[in-house]
DNA sequence: GCCATGGTTCGCCTCACGACGAAGCATGGA
DNA sequence: TCCATGCTTCGTCGTGAGGCGAACCATGGC
């Protein structure tokens, strides 16, 4: 007999060791907001090679810290549940620093959650309600792949100064729901949506915060989306 | 810009590869409910050699993680604070099973706290318990070297069994107030600590529990303490 | 069918970490 | 003063984890 607390012991030890390299920390904080990344993604914000990243990528999946959905050619990886969010959020708060940066991380949080970018396209509750409102003015209609735009959606898109043509031109699926992984259910993915937030950032409806993925809706904005 | 939350990755790293090693687990873990070890007592747990257990714990205490007190020629360690054990607590949650643990440990933490052993001798409510009935009755009285047996002391300490001249004539400290680290108030300590919590078990005032170190009061030696 | 792109697997290298024994300090008791 | 004990420091060794490039699958667009 020589350990006690073997089990738990054990467990700690695995998903500690998950956490305490700086590559896989990078990843998992970029997570840290609910949203999904693909792996691609997850390597450069690490700034490691894709094979690196696929063999940290592999052993997460292994050790249940993420999961992963695939989606075309990619694969998006995600926190497995609340409790890692909460695991790594009391291992940064451990160390110098006190309770400071825990007010300013859960402020940050809520401003990700309100509106975002999901890799370069609109998210969070705002991207959830703009394609609510899109879809439930027929701008735009469910078909097999996704969405087609509606009659008076091209009259619209186009006020907004979206190049439909060169959308449809992309290397690129037009325009799919994207799950939002904070607010569960969709916003407006592809290449469409791609588009739109471009033209919509540069009218003015959001302003990139401190975090440059976090977005905040203007006054303009949010009389903009009403009016949709 | 490779990499974002940089502050937040180093601390997590940081804490979490100092957890991510067996060895300081156990250490750790042993540490879970507030006590303060030696650092010899923490080496036998974690089962391996003192020269190992040094180096493990001069890491921890770089990290913040544990603290340090020299008691003569002793060192006990304990966890710097509440934070720690709650990360230590979240990385448990995580991987396989779910909350059923949780619910395990925190009776087990409870159970601790009434009641266990402090390396040879009794700590926890009881412990402190008591220390305060055995000066409160003038049994102990303070001494400059920590405690000294009054007259109705020899008399009782002879009641239950203990050998007074044999203690005093152990290498090692009479009697001493050890502080408790879960009721932040002193026990007893020393060779009278370990002789009467000794007696104490051959008598049944206490039972063992699950985890060795843990003890339950019982009927005959709540009677037993009301009575000094 | 062909190419471009995104991810994974494979093989190799390096280096940091953990383990131990022996030796070195400190403390406390006789 | 001398010894026993508790813990740390030093020197050495072995293993394992992380990094990369190249080659290998899978998917999607033309």
């Amino acid at each position: 007999m020589v350990v006690e607390h073997v089990a738990s012991d054990a467990d700690i030890t695995q998903a500690a060791a998950l956490m305490a390299d700086p590559t896989r920390a990078a990843m998992l904080t970029s997570l840290l907001d609910g949203r999904a990344l693909a792996a691609g993604e997850l390597a450069r914000l690490a700034g490691v090679s894709a094979a690196t990243a696929s063999a940290h990528l592999a052993r997460l999946l292994d050790g249940c810290l993420v999961t992963v959905v695939r989606q075309g050619r990619h694969r998006y990886y995600r926190l497995t549940g609340h409790e890692v969010a909460h695991a790594l959020e009391s291992l940064a708060r451990i160390s110098p620093r006190p309770a400071v940066r825990s007010l300013k991380g859960a402020r940050q949080a809520r401003l990700l959650r309100e509106a975002r970018t999901c890799y370069d396209h609109l998210a969070g509750q705002a991207g959830v309600e703009l394609l609510d409102r899109l879809v439930g003015g027929k701008c735009l209609v469910e078909a097999a792949d996704g969405y087609e735009v509606g009659e008076k959606g091209e009259r619209i898109l186009a006020e907004l100064g979206v190049d439909l043509a060169a959308v449809r031109g992309a290397r690129r699926r037009f325009a799919i729901p994207c799950l939002d992984w904070t607010e569960r259910r969709p916003h407006l993915g592809g290449a469409l949506g791609a588009a739109l937030t471009e033209r919509l950032m540069e009218r003015g409806w959001f302003e990139r915060g401190t975090t440059r993925r976090a977005l905040t809706l203007t006054e303009h904005g949010r009389s903009g989306m009403t009016a949709l």
